[in-house]
DNA sequence: TGACAAACTGAACGCTGTTCAGTATGTTTG
DNA sequence: CAAACATACTGAACAGCGTTCAGTTTGTCA
């Protein structure tokens, strides 16, 4: 039965073809301006017809946000070549930040936005976000067993502390939450305190930027 | 001149119905159904009034995101009360993660949502947002002037981690990352995590919150 | 009393996600 | 080969959305 084999397989080459228009209308274009009817006319088709490879907008979203982790997998990979556990689990981090920051339409997605939720409720769980979640809980875990932890903490905790603290610096950043201070930063709070952060004499040169410092001082605080 | 008065009057008291009315609609019936014309039904009027009061619904939200920022200060104020600093930090930590658990919509509004963001850059800058970091900055700098910090850490240093900290445990709660995981935990992390999470062998009982554990473990690192 | 201003609305525009009857195409069966 | 069937696809529609605007009503002032 060649016939269904190729049946199935155009099948799915349709749905690759919808994702991939999808994926780069989100990409290109951003979440507002994701719409079925825009997906449709990239590829010259129905929008109805989105409808008979995808169950709804959202199960579309859940399949783009899934390509987003498979991305950010692939970033973490680097990290498995460093011997040491907290050089590791700082290294991890710094990737997360760095990737979500450079990604903000798929970290949104990913991390922040609603829809995807309702998938993940309603049939598969959060497999991704687990497989993910595991990568980090690893690390923890060859972290705890150098001892440099007390003993009441769980590889969880650590990887918990560690999920939290970097995704509330990408998550600020990509909802905006810094860029509206940054403006008012320096009346507000640098011009009071002491010492200020280190502006460059060159007035032209960016700030070391907020986010690393931050996460700078999480790692510390966690190495100390 | 009474009657200008009395106009002015009946005018800031037509917006407080409006923004009354869509704080209602907002807390109870949530984002997605906090529409213009369910607010205007709401108050028995038409759908185009409310742009008499309101430039666009953005500028509806960012209002509704400002009540969130007086209440959230509010929620602050027993903090003043405590003597040590770092009891000051923890405990504003706390608060925070509390509030921001217990108020999902407004907390959502004000940290995550793109809505307010729009209004944010148009004009008025943050200065909700930013008088709350000032509270939290404070307490930062006489957190520093205990000297239990390294020197290399400044006030924003310390501000922005504890922020960004717990920010992270709230956003991911709030916009549901954590109840996928919690069904699937069991099978992919905990299962072979050692020492577990610890499970109340009552199977009634409810693990201990995942948020408040990750905050303490925060906290421990900053203390330690 | 007539002129003016302010408050308010119904209806429309263009957009959204989604559904469904209807058509066209390709495969299978008698 | 012709008829029956399954699959793929679409145009049109529905109900909802934010927003605009001509037109009406109401209240104030000269």
């Amino acid at each position: 039965m060649g016939i269904a084999e190729r049946k199935a397989r155009e099948r799915e080459e349709m749905r690759e073809l919808i994702l991939d228009a999808a994926t780069r209308v989100f990409i290109e274009e951003g979440y507002d301006k994701t719409s079925i009817r825009n997906i449709a006319d990239r590829i010259e088709y129905s929008p109805a017809t989105i409808y008979l490879y995808f169950a709804d907008k959202d199960a579309l979203l859940f399949a783009i946000h899934e390509r987003g982790f498979a991305l950010l997998l692939k970033a973490f990979e680097p990290v498995r070549q460093i011997a040491n556990p907290l050089d590791k689990l700082e290294e991890l981090g710094r990737i997360y930040v760095s990737w979500g920051m450079a990604n903000p339409e798929f970290y949104d997605l990913m991390f922040i936005a609603r829809a995807p939720v309702n998938v993940m409720e309603a049939k598969s769980g959060w497999d991704c976000g687990m497989q993910t979640f595991a990568f980090l809980h690893d690390v923890c875990k060859e972290c705890l067993a150098t001892g440099h932890f007390p003993v009441s903490m769980t590889s969880i905790d650590l990887a918990m502390m560690t999920w939290t603290g970097v995704h509330g610096i990408v998550s600020l950043f990509v909802r905006k939450r810094f860029s509206g201070m940054s403006q008012q930063m320096q009346h507000y709070i640098i011009a009071d305190c002491c010492p200020p952060l280190p502006i460059p004499t060159d007035g032209s040169v960016e700030l070391p930027d907020i986010s690393m410092r931050t996460y700078n001082a999480f790692i510390a605080s966690i190495r100390r």
